[in-house]
RNA sequence: GAGCGGGUAGCUCAGUCGGUAGAGCAUCGCCCUUUUAAGGCGCUGGUCCUGGGUUCGAACCCCAGCCCGCUCACCA
């Protein structure tokens, strides 16, 4: 771009971006002001580009922003401010801006809090004045001068006086395109999440419909106090969400919170994890991304290459396999963040990259991880929200979306926990309606539970009538699905020997329990002793050799976390992983589908007792902030490409080139 | 991959029985020196997702497709 001149001609392809007719003239508008306000600042000596693409601005005092502005004066009175006229210089965005006649006011946003402007032509002079005319919704500017209280008693930074060496208004930025309703903010789901960018300064959190009530909801009444306080003359000190929450009647639906400050709580829980973590002496790690076999878990990887060593890659599934060397190596206590990827299907509980937390501890088992979990997660949730309380709508998969809609969100206390067996899990939410739920006996082999399950169906269609469905449809009241409903009917009609090898036994206990009980926790709850044929990596219990030592932990109903004591026999773990091939081979694409031979190896140099656990990160995010699609914690999340229908234009859609 | 719902101005949304396409905000012009979803007056802005079909006539009815959301499946 040449120096000289501030109002460029478009770049060819900077036209074609204009979704309309609409945008085009609206920026040519903005073009037109752009060269006004490189007029304005000529006259202050200042070239096109400093007067209309500044590249600084200072604040005053140094290191200021609004919130803390906000936060300093919140009890000043009008007298106060008048009589120290401390000066004061921000720079923010423009997101209401009203002008009358010869002042105006514009509401600037910045670290995500409002702070109101004053501007007078007698207190800023005609050219500053002239400047403030050609602002818009969106611009950037800062400004200088000196807080007040308007007649409604509101903050507000009335700017000047004029001096000579001063600016009292510096214009930074230009909005060339169009902003979303200044008050509505982004209701498309589908542009919140592709431009993010709007999401994160226009959001209000509350939907034109939510908007009605939206201080039933204690956990949003307290965040938009701290975030945004409209009025904080009026409510004093900060009032925590505890407080609020025990004085409160429970909140009628969740209202959508403001994406900022999902984020910003997003890095809190972070911080808090590393705080944990780091304060116990465990080493922050980072293991490769790219893995030539992706291992520690079963699911379908990203593929890649590598053109330089032309081998193939894939993306990681888990850092699992990569952390336990590092124990092999002496690192007793380590942790990882980062991402995983998962070549699977999305929805409001997956995305294909998400993020993960990983630890290990060496000389720990899965009880000591249990009472660690549990603290983790209290302190995670005192540091991030100042409370162990939180409130999510339960995702019963049998609730209609309407019914969801209108379900009050359930009062979660992450302080406390309770253990449960899988195998107490699954007596304990068993539907007695039909057939009579099963005993600790019936889980005993392979045997016993074959008995049970004949029994059982038989029981249910006595029950009922003859032509009903099946047991399965009655204990799981439909949630069962049909393919694993025809594969536990496969079961009884094929009788024993279909299914006598161990590992059919422990997955059908290890489906029965997902189906019949998990959604059940919505409080935290922990579920421990897995079956051997689900869990490939983890230590058999020494008095029990088809169960685990493993536990997985339950909150708002789906799954956060999978811990276990790790196995560390070399030659077991090989044996596992051969079985995970032989099951992969005959059909069962949720086993391993490769070895890791120098994990086994690893393994052979001798890894210590190990308890080893994993955190989703992305749904501890929703439990802590009430976000009901993990689309909403994550930034970015992923979403097909836009293309413009129009294929037969000679110029794509500027969407498109994403 | 399947089912349900949605797609109308830059944004948020109405749209009657199938009969010329509507509002608020934003934009543009004018007025207004404590407003605050400022206000007043006037204007501008449309591939009604796309493509077919029915009809004298389609935003609306029918068919196909695209995208998004929700649910299911897979998974964490």
């Amino acid at each position: 771009m040449p120096e000289n001149q501030s109002a460029t001609p478009l770049p060819d392809q900077f036209e074609a971006q204009f979704e309309s007719a609409f945008e085009q003239r609206f920026y040519n508008e903005r073009l037109e002001k752009l060269e006004k306000i490189a007029a304005l600042g000529a006259a202050n000596g200042l070239k096109p580009l400093e007067a209309t693409y500044p590249n600084s601005f200072r604040f005053v005092p140094e290191g200021i922003d609004v919130p803390q502005i906000r936060s300093l004066y919140a009890n000043a009175t009008a007298e106060e401010l008048e009589a120290q006229k401390a000066e004061i210089a921000v720079a923010g965005r423009i997101v209401a801006i009203r002008l009358q006649g010869k002042a105006g006011f514009a509401t600037l946003l910045q670290n995500g809090e409002r702070l109101q402007l004053y501007v007078r032509k007698d207190d800023v002079g005609e050219p500053t004045f002239e400047l403030y005319k050609l602002l818009d919704l969106g611009d950037h500017i800062g400004v200088s001068g000196s807080l007040m209280r308007t007649r409604t008693g509101e903050l507000t930074l009335k700017v000047g006086p004029a001096t000579p060496e001063k600016p009292t208004l510096t214009f930074l930025s230009k909005a060339m395109l169009p902003l979303p309703d200044k008050f509505s903010g982004l209701g498309d789901i589908e542009l919140r999440y592709r431009r993010r960018y709007l999401d994160l300064f226009t959001d209000t959190g509350e939907t034109a419909e939510a908007s009605s009530e939206p201080a039933t909801n204690p956990v949003i009444l307290s965040e938009a106090q701290s975030a945004q306080p409209k009025n904080p003359e009026a409510s004093g000190p900060a009032t925590t969400a505890e407080t609020i929450s025990t004085t409160s009647p429970e909140p009628a639906t969740i209202t959508r919170r403001p994406a900022r400050e999902v984020f910003v709580k997003r890095a809190a829980i972070l911080r808090a994890l590393r705080h944990f973590f780091d304060s116990r002496g465990y080493l922050e790690v980072e293991t490769p991304m790219l893995h030539t076999v992706a291992g520690g878990a079963a699911a379908r990887p990203f593929g890649t290459h590598h053109n330089a060593l032309d081998i193939p890659l894939n993306l990681r599934i888990a850092p699992e396999l990569y952390l336990k060397r590092l124990v092999v190596g002496g690192f007793d206590r380590v942790y990882e963040i980062n991402r995983n990827f998962r070549n699977e299907g999305v929805s409001t509980q997956h995305n294909p990259e998400f993020t993960m937390l990983e630890f290990y501890q060496a000389y720990a088992n899965y009880h000591d991880l249990m009472d660690l979990t549990e603290e983790l997660i209290k302190f995670v949730a005192t540091e991030v929200n100042d409370t162990t309380i939180t409130f999510f709508t339960h995702p019963n998969k049998r609730f209609s979306q309407q019914i969801l809609e209108s379900l009050a969100p359930v009062r979660i206390d992450l302080s406390k926990w309770q253990r449960l067996s899988m195998r107490q899990a699954i007596i304990q939410f068993w539907h007695g309606e039909f057939c009579q739920a099963p005993e600790m006996e019936d889980f005993g082999s392979a045997q016993n539970l074959f008995d049970f399950l004949v029994r059982a169906e038989k029981e249910a269609r006595e029950a009922r009538h003859p032509d009903a469905p099946d047991l399965f449809h009655e204990v799981s009241e439909a949630s069962l699905t049909e393919s694993k409903r025809q594969w536990f009917q496969s079961v009884i009609a094929h009788g024993l020997h279909a299914w006598e090898d161990d590992k059919q036994y422990g997955k059908i206990i290890a489906t029965l329990f997902e189906d019949i009980a998990e959604e059940h926790l919505i409080q935290p709850t922990i579920i421990y002793d897995f079956p051997l044929a689900v869990s490939p990596l983890s230590k058999v219990k020494p008095d029990e050799p088809e169960w685990v030592e493993r536990f997985e932990f339950y909150i708002g109903g789906f799954e956060i976390g999978n811990a276990f004591s790790e196995l560390n026999d070399a030659a077991d773990q090989l044996r596992r992983f051969e079985s995970q091939l032989e099951d992969r081979k005959n059909g069962d694409d949720e086993a391993m589908a490769e070895i890791d031979h120098d994990y086994v190896r690893a393994l052979g140099y001798g890894l210590p007792p190990t308890g080893g656990e994993g955190i989703g990160i992305d749904r501890l995010t929703m439990l802590l902030t009430g976000s009901r699609s993990i689309r909403d914690v994550i930034l970015f999340p992923l979403m097909r490409p836009q293309t413009k229908a129009t294929a037969q234009e000679e110029h794509t859609h500027g969407e498109s080139a994403e």
